[in-house]
DNA sequence: CGCAACGTTTAGATGGTTGTAAACGGTCGA
DNA sequence: TCGACCGTTTACAACCATCTAAACGTTGCG
């Protein structure tokens, strides 16, 4: 069992950086990785000590992780203890991690941009209000692109898509790799 | 001009929530935004004035931004002062900040999951072990195509990027237009 | 009943980030 | 060479997120 848990304690340190990277707090990815290669759901206590951090940590960082998708909570019936089991698709996770946390905050600067062309755009031309509509539609075609990315990671299966982009990049961006 | 100002304001305000979400400091967006609409370089104290900061605090946001190749500094021949203007190729932005920003973070993950995968293969056989060795190996699975499609957004063109994203996704999912 | 186990909530400490104010050093013009 | 102007650096204050410790409410069991 050494190698299983050197090979555990490498998977918290990996996605304790991954999640304190994205500003969802270091404990909240550690949480995860211990339920992601545990066979067996966990309770709350056993991820406080498994971590040895305070079961009141554990307690709002499940919240998140439920909040987010990334974990199962099951109560069986004849326990008091609550359960927790990890979601093993990690796709699934980062799509739903991408379109409930990034696509508003994203899409709200989208808004404030578009408000803010349609603004300059009305006022008195001069060579100072020329540039700034340019600027800003240049902006705006820029978030329109993102957009069309972000969707297409959205919908398209992940497996599919990275292949039919490893082909595009082989190509050099041209050829008609379609099949 | 009141126009103008108002969607300098809006922008500021965009950019602002949008370098603060990604973690870079609020006034650093929110400069990059003034600079952006700016059909002239600015000075530091005239950066300064513009957001109502103080000089120190626009001096050290602006290593940021020169860093992250955001904006570029000109010394005029006969004038002390420096000054600033935006790199317009937002693309340009985006792909440089994911490459020196968040690439290096992901690959240091990439690592460690390849490690410990090698580390649990390396264990003692039991229903535990196999289940961590089928984990680790489809979260290397995952890396591996998020890691080709990072790959194809740093190299390939943006804007027949986002138009071959589209036509496949409306290939797939039903049509989807954009805004 | 009363106790024990469990998860949740709250108050407080702590640390990191971000901003200000002011001292500092360098440079140009008079 | 003096003085004014700029940008930089430093010391410090304010803030926000995160963690701990402990009180709390609930539930099952003897």
């Amino acid at each position: 069992m050494g190698e299983l848990d050197g090979a555990r304690d490498l998977l918290i340190d990996a996605l304790g950086r991954q999640s304190a990277f994205w500003g969802v707090g270091k404990v909240t990815g550690q949480l995860y990785a211990v339920l992601y290669l545990s066979d067996r759901p966990l309770s709350l206590g056993e991820l406080a000590e498994s971590l040895g951090v305070t079961k009141g940590n554990v307690s709002v960082a499940m919240r998140s992780l439920e909040a987010l998708g990334m974990v199962r909570r099951s109560l069986p019936a004849g326990d008091r203890r609550v359960f927790f089991e990890a979601e093993p698709d990690v796709w699934l996770i980062a799509r739903r991690v991408l379109e409930r946390r990034s696509k508003p905050e994203f899409d709200e600067s989208f808004r404030l941009v578009d408000e803010g062309a349609a603004l300059a755009a009305a006022g008195p031309a001069s060579p100072a209000r020329d540039f700034a509509v340019a600027r800003l539609a240049a902006l705006q075609g820029f978030y329109a692109e993102l957009d069309a990315i972000v969707a297409a990671v959205l919908r398209l299966d992940p497996r599919r898509l990275a292949r039919l982009l490893r082909l595009t990049a082989g190509r050099r961006a041209g050829g008609r790799a379609a099949r």
